[in-house]
DNA sequence: TTGAAAGCGGTACCAG
DNA sequence: CTGGTACCGCTTTCAA
């Protein structure tokens, strides 16, 4: 069922009809609601694709996110939001850390499927940076894609950091380790540079204890934990560099018998939704996902409709004090 | 930069181009290496709506999710490992259960902008039905769509729920209550259905305790176990209707100082990654969601191809124990 | 082996 | 207010 087709069951040009869907107020009453009841009528749905052709915008933004953890999803929810609002489609698709499949989806973009990209977090910026074929339009969120010209909607990861350290040392305690993401991530980096500029600022040595780069996973922090409990002495509080991490660290902590919270505080970072889940619910530096990927999007179509594409947007984090930290035991 | 420009710089035709690009082999060896090498100098990247307006296909499938719950993500895990194997790319995209918003992407696909559509259950199947406008491609996952002739891939639900049930009696376990899915949604209707079965089988009264129907969260499995816990005597084992409403069963039940599989045993359904996360470590039937995913994708395939739509297919759950249920206490 | 031209299904300009 | 027509960028006959 084309334009077409309704176009001569109707004995009208196809541009009637085009016209009746695009802009109603141009044609007399009569007509269009002649057009519109045939349209029901028959079912007809405008192709897509060959819109897109000839306008050259599909009105679709892609998002893409590392992982299809819960915390990035968030920021994709954000971006519905705003999509509906301003009249566009948003879809996921995720690398699993994949540079060519980062690559793909850019692509994808670039060959004129969707109008623009929002990549939350980016799994290889050189790889970005030394692109030959067409960019499209980029927005960066959760993080800048440093040297890449596309504006960012991001926190400010080293100042949660500091916030999240100095809760620690004002609760009294002096052995803090340092459980951090993945080696080389620009997240996890920013993380730890606020976990060394606290220490430092407090007269303690970051590095007291050896620095444990592991990936996001409960696992991984769990036995990154249990080598840092062989330590004499142990750490009082370890400052994890993200929920996941934090959990695991929580249950090496339990399996020797300890008590979160009393004898071992445990800070993570992000706040996603098994934070407040888990028993004993975790404290943890809350990043603002679903409004960081709301902004992100509003910049994206300010940027496609020509509008200033502004500085950078840089949102809060904000430090959320549940049951695994306390002051150290006397 | 289109297929013409990168023509006239050539000085061949555009018919080249398109050609070194699909057909190679169609060209002579000089030309070809020639084209190839300005295609990739010049960062040419055919468009793909273009493209599809042409070919009247996109190779691009959407699968709708009622979430973005880890649960229904596994299915499109096993759909992109599929969609790779074949040549498809695939998007998901989730509902809310909404049937506005599943209608929605329907009417995407419907209007092109993908071949077809991977239903992973729906949320109102009678809405599909009495759909006026074109209806794409579509397969069914986890669940049949009761009347609509779509093939499905899907579970015995029933089965599984038997199994389930069979479990505690095998234990021992004779007051069994049942904490369920949502009222009217097909899979949660299939569950009950099988408890039910089971317990009849066994001489034993599916009602005995009150029929609880409860949205898959955990806040809402925690609630209803907390008001069978009033009851006397309280059940000695619980069936819920999902791995989320275990949880929430178990925490109440922790919560009154009980111990989960030696006072009341729990076992949930679906397997998800939580429940071998969780302590202790949940009893659950397994779904094997992401080789759902995988054989609807290539059902899907097959159907676009033109190969025989064949019956549905059925995978098997499986029970896997582990710690939450344990013979009653004596 | 290569080029010219038609056409996929819309939209928008220009006439009338 | 409505119709005719060109064109968006690509693929694929058909002809040379």
């Amino acid at each position: 069922m084309t334009i077409k087709e309704v176009a001569s069951q109707l004995g009208v040009s196809a541009s009637t009809i085009s016209r009746a869907l695009a802009r109603p107020e141009l044609l007399s009453t009569e007509t269009r609601e002649r057009v519109l009841e045939a349209v029901d009528r028959l079912g007809y749905q405008p192709n897509l694709v060959a819109r897109a052709l000839r306008l050259q915008e599909t009105r679709l933004i892609y998002v893409v996110i590392p992982t299809l953890s819960p915390f990035f999803l968030e920021v994709f929810r954000g971006v519905e939001r705003g999509a509906r609002e301003t009249g566009y489609a948003a879809l996921v698709g995720h690398t699993g850390r994949n540079v060519q499949r980062e690559q793909l989806f850019l692509d994808q973009v670039a060959s004129y499927r969707g109008d623009g990209v929002i990549l939350v977090t980016s799994s290889d910026p050189a790889a970005l940076l030394a692109r030959r074929k067409r960019m499209p339009p980029v927005v960066a969120a959760l993080e800048e894609i440093e040297g890449l010209a596309a504006p960012a909607v991001r926190v400010d990861h080293r100042k949660g950091a500091v916030d999240a350290t100095n809760h620690l040392l004002a609760l009294g305690h002096r052995r803090v380790a340092y459980i951090g993401g993945p080696e080389g991530q620009v997240i996890a980096g920013h993380r730890r540079e606020g976990f060394h500029l606290a220490m430092n600022q407090a007269g303690l040595d970051p590095d007291g204890y050896p620095y444990l780069a592991v990936d996001y996973a409960v696992e991984l922090g769990e036995q990154a934990m249990e080598s840092l409990l062989t330590l004499h002495p142990p750490p009082t509080a370890v400052f994890a560099g993200n929920d996941e991490i934090a959990i695991g660290a929580i249950r090496a902590i339990k399996r020797v018998g300890l008590q979160v919270g009393r004898d071992i505080s445990v800070i993570g970072f992000d706040d996603q939704r098994l934070a407040s889940l888990y028993e004993p619910p975790l404290t943890t530096i809350r990043v603002p996902t679903e409004e960081l990927g709301y902004r992100a999007i509003l910049m994206m179509v300010d940027q496609l409709q020509g509008r200033s594409t502004e500085e950078d947007i840089v949102l809060p984090t904000s430090l959320v004090i549940r049951s695994t930290t306390g002051a150290p035991r006397a």
